[in-house]
DNA sequence: CTTGACCCTGTAGTGACTACAGGGTGTGCA
DNA sequence: TGCACACCCTGTAGTCACTACAGGGTCAAG
């Protein structure tokens, strides 16, 4: 199986499996007289147990090491369920995040209704008045006072920040 | 004010400032004769206004739309209501597929409980055989039958693909 | 013999930073 | 004056998981 029938059969790109091999994820195939990769079923298997990993939301680190117990037949068990444990939390870390994102959200765009005037709306209002140390609705949850310093917003741009390039 | 006592009065990084700087976000600065950047307290709101877009986990992109929105006073808000709209649809499509990844990763991680050799990890297990076309608990949700190709995942990976660099 | 589909390597781009390397500046103290 | 030390500068390269070429080679059909 040449490299565009592997990807056919995975609904994977044919870079992304020379960069999974680059990688070292995917084992390195054999290669015809031209230098054409040769894919066998093993390595069909394999590349599929990566997309289900990435699937699932894990970095090609934790694939590697989970390849890595996979081979070692041996090996306590419990890391792997260690490792699912992590990916668990920082999932859920990141879905408690993004819902306090869209609350803040909500809250501001309720500032605006209507089609005025940029220098009118109530969401570009607040947004400058917090930039000058004002409390603002996304910042300043139901019933806090926030006067002083409402500087430094936990970071949480930092903890959220993604690329959104793969969304349209 | 140079660019040390800008970062400390925002909680931002001095390289972060300087980045932002390139990217024709900030305004550039006044130097002094040694070249060193001076900042206002105008800049300074300017930086408090980039850092709370980002808080809301808007892109760099959507900041210098903002940010042009704020300087053409007469523009139609409705561009600038529409911006937050599509933030609050882009976040709230990612904690419904984040929600979906908890739920997988919890039925995955529910089979296995002990601490096994990794040869008889369910979790372990589960992952291989849905790699040789096995319905798995993650991608087979309760009372689907998923016989045939099961393949594919939806790119879920993709969607949710984020790096995880800055979480310790 | 040409077309077109496929394959190869290698490099550069994405977003939003972060981390140096390798230098210059400014202040305080002995 | 000499020196330490904190701060500033530019420029480049790294992060992650791809993606997109550029510039070439291979192979079967018509
Ligand atoms: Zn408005
Ligand atoms: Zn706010
Ligand atoms: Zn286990
Ligand atoms: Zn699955």
């Amino acid at each position: 199986m040449l490299i565009g029938e592997l990807a056919r059969q995975t609904g994977c790109e044919v870079e992304t499996i020379r960069y999974y091999e680059r990688e070292g994820l995917l084992s390195a195939p054999q290669r015809s007289a031209s230098g054409y990769r040769r894919y066998t079923a093993e390595q069909l298997g394999e590349l599929n147990f990566i997309l289900h990993c990435r699937s699932l939301g894990m970095s090609l680190a934790d694939i590697r090491n989970l390849a890595a117990f996979k081979a070692d037949h041996q090996h306590d068990c419990e890391d792997i369920n260690q490792l699912i444990d992590q990916q668990i939390a920082k999932v859920h870390q990141q879905v408690e995040a993004l819902r306090l994102l869209e609350q803040q959200l909500l809250a501001l765009r309720d500032k605006c209704h209507d089609s005025r005037a940029a220098a009118d709306c109530g969401i570009l209002q607040t947004l400058v008045e917090a930039s000058e140390g004002a409390p603002c609705v996304c910042h300043t949850p139901f019933g806090q006072d926030n006067h002083g310093h409402s500087q430094d917003y936990d970071h949480a741009a930092k903890k959220n920040g993604r690329s959104n390039k793969d969304r349209p």
